[in-house]
DNA sequence: CTGGATCCTGTTTGATACTG
DNA sequence: CAGTATCAAACAGGATCCAG
């Protein structure tokens, strides 16, 4: 470490204007994927079982969920409480670092609520300007 | 899923009344991607070329560049302007839209700097209890 | 019910070579 | 400098079958 800014060695609060990566692409390879912050958002609600939640994010495959709960298990982000019963019964609930998760997605869809319209436009004035671009 | 149902409706945690997606999906196609946000990240600090921009994403491809920069010109977040000089100078800069998206960016990397020793602590405990289990 | 194991497919990405 | 074109590798995701 040579930053020696304020004297305070190891608490930097943000500055992504001395590297472009600021440990983002950690948070993206997390929630970035196709089902994890569908999952969060269910979970926020409440604790879950396997099958709700399934039920909850329709198009999710078996294998889909099974590795996306095991992905946000692994990251502290929720817990998996298995009880051995019979049929077994696994529940999900967020821990409260997924719960603090969940105001981040609030954000994320507050600005795509907010500028949905503007993009939509935005990209079909830009196809109508490249005609067979290939880009999308 | 939300109406009609058992009434398990457990107050308003999360304002996604009516569908679990609520348009979230459509921000993280657009930013979730290997790329996108430190190319939004390095133009937030004002305009930049082709050539300054690959220098500054290290380990971005011509190509991945390229792909990059057109899909956020088609949504809007960024202009292109070609200055037709020898050799050619294209000039990169966000749009008011382009940077409304870096506080979002923020919001993230904020997030992230807070987390990311729970989650890699996390993650260790739980590689630790899981050997090869194949997830990351 | 809760998954693990396999197979298969489309998409994303990287490497390389070439162009105006 | 600023791309385009092409190929191949890597990966994510879906479908299906099976097990505890």
């Amino acid at each position: 470490m040579s930053v020696g800014h304020t004297g305070i060695t190891t608490g930097p609060v943000v500055s992504c204007e001395e590297h472009v990566d600021c440990g983002i692409r950690d948070v993206l390879d997390r929630i970035g994927d196709k089902w994890s912050v569908l999952v969060v958002v269910e979970l926020a609600q409440g604790m879950r079982r396997f099958r709700g939640l399934q039920r909850a994010v329709p198009g999710i495959s078996q294998r889909m969920l099974t590795l996306t709960v095991r992905r946000l298990e692994r990251d502290g982000l929720l817990t998996r409480t298995v009880h051995p019963t019979v049929p077994p019964q696994v529940e999900y609930e967020l821990t409260p670092m997924g719960h603090s998760l969940t105001h981040l997605v609030r954000a994320l869809a507050d600005w795509s609520l907010e500028h949905r319209d503007a993009i939509a436009s935005a990209r079909q004035e830009w196809d109508g300007a490249n005609p067979g671009s290939g880009i999308r």
